[in-house]
DNA sequence: CGTTGTGAACGTCTTCACAGCA
DNA sequence: TGCTGTGAAGACGTTCACAACG
């Protein structure tokens, strides 16, 4: 979503588009099951209903990575299952810190998903000296002050961010400066990161606002009311003609405040 | 991403693209921002800055909106605030339930960016009976036995999974029974939901397999080696004759196993 | 026969570039 | 003059539908 700007030119070929890129780690999940029951091969009808995706997507989707699957018969588990890993970097080894151990740091530390998938919790900071000695998940906190040291130290080329949004671009600093390229922010804020270093961002109020959004647009269509609207009365306009793009109509709920001053 | 098809049949006009809706709530965080340092308007490329995105994309997003803005002068900060609040549904309020209460449920109910943006935790769930009471976040925490009533009690058509793996079909099946039409899923699984829900799905691990993707490129480009490939040797491929889609070249760092028994 | 792999059609999102307006 | 608002162009992503093939 918000990459710092570093992939590919987007020259031709051999490069797999990103949307393909973010549905591996979902494929690779579904495959991960069937090869845990023991299933030798699948289908892309089928692992696609696996993976919560159309079969035509996912086909297109291996395609880019080469022609691995037997036509009548569908795709042998185990195969795929190493074709992704090794597509998605996870036959390597990748160290990771986390920094910030709070709440949700602690929650990211002690998650399954990262060790199974070939991250290794290299080590946990935080800037609080209480912290420091701490197990969290096993594992002792450290004192950001030995930050640059740790990642050098532990060849770190990933970290997360989970510290609140103040501390966030300094962090962010720090890790980049003691070599770090890949970051992921848990923090609410905007980071700026120089070329060739990418950003992911995880915003949890981001994604509720995103369902809140689709939920009001639900109420305005079944039941024409009800909606429990409160919250206080619009700010003036500026000292602009505003006009709705179009003259469809007025809004989901009544287009609320009526505007126009003029 | 993965929402639960229900949105707009992609109808003509009325109806804000999804990218759109997307960005908004970044939109309103900068916002947000500039309001409390009393920024009284901002033109479109400082604006962008903040939030991230170029400025034209930004413009474009606005327009949707409707024509909020002065030529020659930028927008009205806290006008735009309570446009984007309102378009976004903000302007009322969502009570919430989180169901599963571990170290991430714990840090979503400690989470401060929900109650600043018109949520409202109202209630703590959790399956696990020594949980039950407890305090977190201030809220107690209510047993999995009274999911139903609780929905049903606060009006609730927001749930949040942050349950394990496991668990998560089942809950999401009881929230969307007791009148739930919005879930933000934390756990690491394909949620099925009837048509008229809509679920988002937030997973940890995913984003990190993005980002070692990108690491793994980029450490093949500038040194060509050095990368501490281990893990075991690939699974044999079915039996069929496989072959790079494109002739161009041999992958990232030599194609490892080589391929082909034929 | 059943399922893959993929060109071609279509839709959506981004970017460009400039006319229109305060 | 400076910045918004937006058509038009282009890049990207998805879906269709079918030929290729085990």
């Amino acid at each position: 979503m918000a990459t710092g700007r570093t992939h590919r030119p987007a020259t031709r070929s051999r490069g797999i588009p990103e949307a393909t890129v973010a549905r591996l780690p979902l494929y690779l999940r579904a495959l991960t099951a069937l090869s845990e029951r023991s299933v030798p091969t699948v289908s892309s009808e089928e692992l696609a209903a696996a993976a919560g995706v159309n079969s035509a997507k996912l086909r297109k989707d291996f395609s880019y990575l080469g022609s691995y699957g037997t036509r009548g018969v569908g795709y042998d588990v185990e195969y795929l299952v190493y074709q992704i890993s090794r597509e998605l970097g996870l036959t390597q080894d990748w160290p990771v810190v986390i920094v910030g151990i709070g709440n949700l740091g602690a929650a990211l530390a002690n998650y399954g998903g990262f060790a199974s998938r070939g991250f290794r919790v290299a080590a946990l900071i935080d800037a609080d000296p209480s912290m420091t000695g701490k197990p969290v998940a096993g594992i002792p906190v450290q004192h950001t002050d030995d930050l640059e040291t740790i990642i050098e130290e532990n060849g770190v080329s990933i970290g997360v961010i989970a510290t609140p949004a103040g501390a966030a671009q300094q962090v962010c600093d720090r890790l980049v400066a003691a070599g770090v390229t890949s970051i992921l922010n848990f923090a609410p804020t905007v980071l700026s990161v120089p070329d060739g270093v990418d950003v992911r961002k995880v915003d949890l109020s981001i994604e509720l606002q995103i369902l809140a959004f689709h939920e009001q647009r639900k109420a305005g269509e079944e039941t024409t009311g009800d909606g429990t609207v409160d919250t206080a009365p619009p700010a003036a306009p500026p000292a602009a003609t505003v006009r709705r793009t179009d003259g469809t109509d007025s809004g989901p709920d009544g287009d609320v405040p009526a505007v126009m001053p003029a």
